[in-house]
DNA sequence: CCATGTTACTTGATGCTTCAACCCACAGCC
DNA sequence: GGCTGTGGGTTGAAGCATCAAGTAACATGG
């Protein structure tokens, strides 16, 4: 049914890893969402939204490149922006340099609210991943998702824009002073 | 803030490592979803259900065990099999053996539709995660995702219920005869 | 054989994500 | 200065997930 017969479906060792994979691709965000949820009344996409912002020199992005840098489109940030603006979390403003930008900004209330989530949702990472790994282990981890995002986003491994990983890499721990 | 200064945050190497993990969690899910809504107007999540149950002797499972090999609350598969009853894939009926279980059973119609949709969505596996890693990554990725598996879902990991991995390991091809 | 509890499953409401359509600002061209 | 195109953002409707509540079947103790 088709001209893929040379490579075909996966091979029993592949199939034990995507099994796998696939569970907790499943289980995992559940589980960060159900924390994030219980003890701070945000998604993980939110929290990532208000934790990213938090993290930028005056706490201000263009929409675009805040989608960028939390992997979403433009249309669902725009969403979940405005819900955290009728939470005070967050302000949007027209760009002053482009009539066409809008920039979020995060609120002192916004700043706090991070200040508060950030501790129980990394001890929650912590808990279901490094927990759970020996440093040979996070070392594998690193690896493998670096080879999968290049072939996910191959832009966004190597871009060039003034919100890639390269430009500010990964500097700081999550919303941290 | 709170009791939690002795393992605070992650260290560098930890958060790179989630960060990345993260970017996976958000992108690999979206572009299987991606492929199988294009070429075959299904959720990964409905067409694992499809692809499990056509795994199945007899094509049957009751919701419950069904629920326990996709990984999801039963209110979630209820409804996921209604819509994939309407479409004449899936049909439901009272388990004789119990009269409070409801057996999912494949129709000829769901299992042809496996069939056509398999192989695609085998390729796509294949070629964002498989191509990018040797033996050696794959023998890291299942490793990884078997820990992180033994926290998130301490019972699924060891259980010896009919349908767990144990019972029937990772025996054959996703819907294939 | 009735009361209580538990298991298996369904339903309805609510909220988030996605998709397509849309508006506005700016750039290039004439 | 109008015409067209493209990039940045928003909006509304539709689909899917989740949560809380409900029903029905069975078990257990009185």
């Amino acid at each position: 049914m088709g001209p893929m017969d040379e490579t075909p479906w996966l091979d029993d060792a592949e199939q034990r890893a995507w099994r796998r994979t696939a569970a907790v691709m499943t289980l995992l965000p559940a589980a960060l969402d159900a924390q994030l949820q219980r003890d701070a009344g945000l998604t993980q996409f939110s929290y990532l939204t208000l934790a990213m912002l938090s993290e930028t020199p005056g706490r201000t992005l263009p929409m675009s490149a805040l989608a960028a840098t939390v992997n979403s489109s433009l249309s669902r940030l725009s969403h979940v922006v405005a819900r955290l603006e009728q939470q005070g979390w967050v302000t949007r403003e027209p760009s002053p340099e482009s009539g066409r930008v809008t920039v979020a900004r995060l609120t002192d209330a916004g700043m706090e609210k991070v200040r508060e989530t950030a501790p129980g949702h990394a001890a929650e990472v912590r808990r279901l991943i490094f927990d759970a790994l020996d440093d040979e282990g996070v070392a594998s981890l690193a690896c493998v998702t670096a080879a999968i995002l290049g072939r996910l986003d191959p832009a966004g491994g190597m871009r060039a824009n003034p919100l890639s990983r390269e430009a500010h890499p990964v500097d700081d721990r999550p919303a941290t002073g």
